[in-house]
DNA sequence: ACTGAACGTGTAAACGTTTTCATATAAAGA
DNA sequence: TCTTTATATGAAAACGTTTACACGTTCAGT
């Protein structure tokens, strides 16, 4: 009886560790708090000796500094939020990648993450602030995935450096690294082309975002600045309700049917491509022999099918890279060269293109 | 000359935002500091009148209050960690949605998401302390991959409840929340054999972890308890070196080549389903009319595929659901009923399976 | 030897909260 | 009317930092 509240274990029950502040290192060291507080943040004017004997025990405590302490009283949170936006299918498969080399390279210049989704508010066109800028927990902002003009015109109010990915918007507090999609459309183009190849079929789905447009565009010029014919049928537009491997499949489908004498096929990403193999593997033609293609994105996919996909790189190291470093300069208030770049994607050239061959 | 200072704009120019404290609103609502911060957490002893003005004027000014003075004073973050360990390529498929689900339910119970890698550490056996424990930014942490015994066991020093994804370890401060595999593989098998199969394969890779060991298990267990032969040749470990959907497409090839009168395969992931599928396509047999599939994580790749793939559900909302509730209850020190919670998986029934037909 | 600068260190204030303590008023019980 | 209790509020301390300020000491330059 006595022992029935001592036991109720089933909860967790947490050692207390005992956390060492900067003053337990101060009195171990014999020295005050501004002194050790001096010789961590690296500060002039301290003596050799004592600094070193301050880092020693400091390091022997194990004494890390408290983030809520610092945050309080510089203002700087040495945080970073990561706010995921809205995004289609087919980046799902992006979606991990961006998130790990995001969070590498954060990390590495010495800042945390803190993740946070887009809330989808019912009310029209009002983007609610999210809780890490309202609850003051991070110096700046790196938003990935889909936000319209508006969004980003109240965003621009939260009074923080934002960097976006792989979207753009002209402002101040704004900053950006982005793939440079109509480069990487042109680079496709270019190097069918230079296979050979004339007639060349281009699948695509949603225009909604720069980047796809991006890559329509560079289809459309690059084809024309090559003197090759845009006939309207060789462009498919998947079903609005399948964005993903079996769109891909039934454009192909399309394609062939009406198309019969095409000799390549420019996926606007690896998904469709995907579904575009199997479709051509179905209708009895063969890759890359009757028919070469290529995808856009570079996801792991492209690897692991039979033909492996010749395809154009998402470059996600380099823009995780630069969002990072550039929006941290902003943060620090440095300078920044330049705040919007764009990363020069390259072409994956793997088995699924051939020239051209005579008939 | 004289502007050149002033016009500097290659760097972000940041409006200063006025950032609104309790003192503000305490000042305008003429009542005191200690009053304004009683109505605002739901203290009692408050007059309903000062409360209704207060409320008023903090929502009016947008008050928001700082949570690094929050977290100084009350030790108390309202967040929680999110460490990503180790994990096998198959599973890349299945991250992004644990991400999503675990952020979603952690911001329901009103806490945020900081994220962070496990640090990969080049001395053996020794496990470093996530920066954000260390810095004291987090009230629990989530591990979701792969961490062994010693590891945890370090872990358990942290000081702070841990709640483990799909793995268990005993100890007062950690808490689990994980699929029931053993289950699920037993109902695949029990679902094959109740159309009729008896000669059932299994494809499975490294068995390193818990959960994969729990379906290889499960498989030969039921095959027992229904009294079907476990024909050593009716086991294929796909090859170290490609443990996706290649090693499957190769580990179904010798399994057509050396039991050519199997009747049914089971994977152990999706992954190498799908691999299959194509090796069974090739072979020229028909799914499923001459051989069902049973796939195992329900990732969305199983719709997409022909024929789409019958497959065990990883069931992530409901572990990112327990697993946010369990671990947010123990960081709050109210009971936990159940540390360590097993959610039972789901057969997902699609077109690869079908009744044995009689020769 | 005296001034001024450079170096080195400690005291105390400030950051924005929550909460303990004290105090004042109102209501209730004698 | 006088205590006792419940209700309502404010003053002040505390959380762990960083940093402005003050106060020394040392040392080079006159």
């Amino acid at each position: 009886m006595k022992m029935a509240k001592e036991i109720e274990s089933n909860q967790l029950l947490l050692k207390n560790i005992e956390h060492v502040s900067i003053s337990a290192v101060a009195e171990k060291a014999g020295a005050s708090i501004a002194t050790v507080s001096r010789v961590l943040n690296k500060h002039p004017y301290v003596n050799k000796v004592t600094a070193d004997r301050i880092l020693k025990i400091a390091t022997e405590l194990k004494y890390r500094p408290n983030s809520s302490g610092r945050s309080l009283r510089g203002g700087k949170h040495f945080n970073i939020g990561l706010l995921r936006a809205r995004f289609a299918i087919p980046d799902q498969l992006y979606m991990e990648t961006m998130f790990t080399n995001l969070v590498r390279y954060i990390t590495l210049e010495g800042y945390g993450v803190s993740l946070e989704f887009l809330k989808e508010e019912t009310e029209k066109g009002y983007l609610s602030c999210p809780e890490v800028v309202a609850s003051r927990k991070v110096d700046g902002m790196v938003i990935i995935g889909h936000m319209d003009q508006k969004e980003l015109e109240q965003a621009s109010t939260w009074g923080i450096p934002i960097c976006l990915i792989n979207n753009k918007f002209v402002h101040p507090n704004f900053c950006s690294s982005s793939l440079d999609d109509y480069s990487g459309a042109r680079d496709v183009v270019q190097y069918l082309a230079a296979l050979g190849h004339e007639r060349i079929g281009f699948v695509y789905g949603s225009l909604e975002w720069p980047g796809t447009r991006a890559r329509h565009q560079g289809y459309i010029d690059t084809m024309a600045d090559l003197g090759l014919e845009v006939n309207p049928h060789y462009l498919v537009k998947v079903d609005e309700h399948q964005q993903n491997y079996q769109g891909g499949y039934f454009a192909t489908e399309k394609l062939l049917r009406e198309v019969p004498d095409l000799t390549a096929i420019f996926y606007i990403n690896d998904w469709y491509a995907i579904g575009g193999i199997c479709a051509i593997k179905a209708y009895g033609k063969r890759i890359p022999e009757d028919i070469s293609l290529v995808g856009f994105d570079n996801s792991w996919m492209g690897e692991e099918v039979l033909p492996r996909l010749t395809t154009v790189s998402m470059e996600a190291p380099e823009i995780c890279r630069e969002a990072a470093s550039t929006l941290i300069r902003a943060v620090e208030n440095k300078p920044v060269a330049r705040p919007h770049v764009n990363i020069r994607p390259k072409l994956f050239i793997r088995d699924s293109c051939a020239p051209l061959r005579e008939k």
